[in-house]
DNA sequence: GCCAACGTTGGC
DNA sequence: GCCAACGTTGGC
């Protein structure tokens, strides 16, 4: 079992709006990165735990708790012509980019990103490494205790 | 809207 | 394979 942190805009996708999704259901689409690409494709199994963060909004911060709820499979954004996430490098054949469905499970308080780097416990958390900007990064099992226990 | 940090692209 | 140019991310 292990911990990730997943960024997402809310303007785009909030808590509020995966937890409204069937099944609290989101296909996480968009992922235009190799790094965040390969924790999905290679790292991660369902029923690992994630941090849901909002991020590019007034108040970034983890706003939610979620948990891989698939396999990975493509990413059927890359095929669609008028998608922003398309990429006319990719084929069925081969797809570049895959994705993981992301079950919300519920609705937290905020815990703004300041307050995540006040924490010293928290002061090795991929999310706060200086100039580090991956949409989705590894959390520790000391560093998920670390959150969820603020959070109770 | 700014800008620093970072990733990707493409010419050579 | 180098590296300059360019685009993107994301906090502020």
């Amino acid at each position: 079992m292990k911990y990730w942190l997943m960024k997402s805009e809310p303007d785009e996708c909030s808590i509020d709006d995966a937890l409204a999704a069937a099944g609290c259901i989101t296909p996480w689409t968009g992922v235009r990165n190799y790094q965040a690409r390969n924790f999905m494709r290679d790292a991660m199994r369902v029923g690992d735990g994630v941090l849901f963060y909002h991020s590019s909004c007034p108040e970034p911060g983890i706003a939610g708790l979620a948990e891989v709820a698939s396999a990975p499979y493509p990413d059927p954004t890359q095929f669609e012509r008028r998608s922003p996430y398309y990429d006319p490098k990719s084929t069925r054949a081969a797809p570049r980019w895959v994705l993981v469905d992301v079950r919300a499970l519920k609705k937290t308080r905020l815990v703004p990103l300041a307050e995540l780097r006040r924490h010293r416990a928290l002061a090795k958390m991929w999310l706060l490494r200086p100039g580090s900007r991956l949409s989705i990064t590894p959390v520790s099992p000391a560093e998920w205790r670390t959150i969820t226990e603020e959070l109770a």
